[in-house]
DNA sequence: TGTACATCAGTGAACGCGCGTTCACTGATGTAC
DNA sequence: TGTACATCAGTGAACGCGCGTTCACTGATGTAC
């Protein structure tokens, strides 16, 4: 657990409430939800539980969530937010060398590292973020794929991270088009292997390496 | 489905049993499961209903299986070699051009290809193959991991198309070190994000374009 | 300022579900003599 | 070749589980007059 991580979500609220109101169940449920998230993944994000740790009956709930997938989903939004965190939070603090080009390199090279990071630091939420619900395309625009269209959250900080390669001139702009599939495929392929995939169990120092020698040649295949 | 569905897997067996014993209840349950994990993902196989499709009680899977788990481990390493076994088919269906680099470049291409196909096609199996079993790393090794560590199955295809763009001269022995990993990771990646992922509902034209850049950019970043 | 009443946000009990798993059992098989 | 018996591979009934969800309800709130 890293500083990174939201205050509200660590703060375990004690089931004791004095009002017969509550005044912010929804918010409340999905703070807890998400901390049942971040300890078990998606399949621990139980309607009943999260009401039991709110303090309040399960019926409760359907004041405000149609249905326990409607829960799940703000969770996974929140999830999407703290990953998005992560990854600005590292921007933030990387040091970076003077030369401008060479600054925007490392930029993106952080950008990764932070996902990879969330993967493994908090891989209940990572797995969330990334979970499905329902069937896939139900509702053909999914909201998330619009949020990505709108260049917010960890898929804006990627696209801002190769703009700035172009404006360095790193990256020319016939191959900045599109590339932020390709490198966001390179960077959530190794984040998955590592935290869930066959490559979990390898000692850190291999996983490091890995990561590394990804972010490397994604780098590469950018820049060639 | 295609025609490199193992024909095993598609024949429904008809639930009636004319000898008491069965004579190889093991395999059977396996192909059921599996059958159930190719519609529905590895939610989907449930031990009670496999059963029930072979025509035995569910207890008799107990005298195969020592719990569920078991079963679905047995499951996801038939998704396993079914990812392979269309990796295979690619190689041998690709038509290739005669210079032996751009035969190597050409396979590398059609091996990934066929990755995100088998997610696209078969999602249900796909998602089995990578989903997890009880806790991570509970044996440290686990089996899987070792199956790729002697480089066998789709991992082990991967790193023959690696091989032979070192013995073709298109990549240096340096480049190729520990290459199969980034490669892999950006494959995986973008069949993750494509089948299940924020980027599943684009259309079709769209997610080939993502695909190929994808592959594209391991490429270019391999050989640069 | 006080009161009536619609509306909102809670409650507790209950239901059905289908699963994984266990139990005590029985039918089939194969081997020793 | 026949028979006794250990062993193997099935059976059906039952259990507990905890979930999501519904029902008829009640306590709190705020607005019209």
């Amino acid at each position: 657990m890293t500083d990174m991580t939201k205050a509200h979500l660590t703060r375990r609220t004690p089931a004791v409430r004095t009002r017969y109101h509550h005044g912010d169940l929804a918010n409340a449920l999905t703070r807890e939800a998400t901390a049942l998230a971040r300890e078990g993944g998606p399949e621990a994000v139980v309607l009943r539980e999260a009401a039991r740790r709110v303090g309040v009956s399960a019926t409760a709930a359907y004041r405000h969530f149609a249905a326990h997938d409607e829960l799940l989903y703000a969770v996974k939004m929140q999830a999407h937010e703290d990953l998005a965190d992560t990854m600005d939070e590292a921007l933030r603090t990387t040091e970076l060398p003077d030369d401008p080009g060479q600054a925007a390199i490392q930029r993106l090279l952080a950008v990764g590292r932070a996902y990879v990071r969330f993967a493994l630091t908090e891989p209940g939420l990572f797995r969330t973020a990334f979970c499905r619900i329902a069937p896939a395309c139900a509702g053909q625009e999914s909201p998330l794929l619009e949020a990505f269209c709108e260049n917010v959250g960890s898929f804006g900080i990627l696209v801002k991270a190769l703009d700035a390669l172009v404006a360095t001139g790193v990256l020319t702009p016939e191959r900045r088009a599109g590339a932020e599939f390709p490198v966001w495929s390179g960077v959530h392929g190794v984040a998955q292997l590592l935290q869930d995939g066959p490559l979990a169990c390898l000692p850190t120092e291999q996983r490091d390496d890995i990561r590394d020698s990804t972010l490397r040649l994604l780098l590469r295949g950018l820049t060639a």
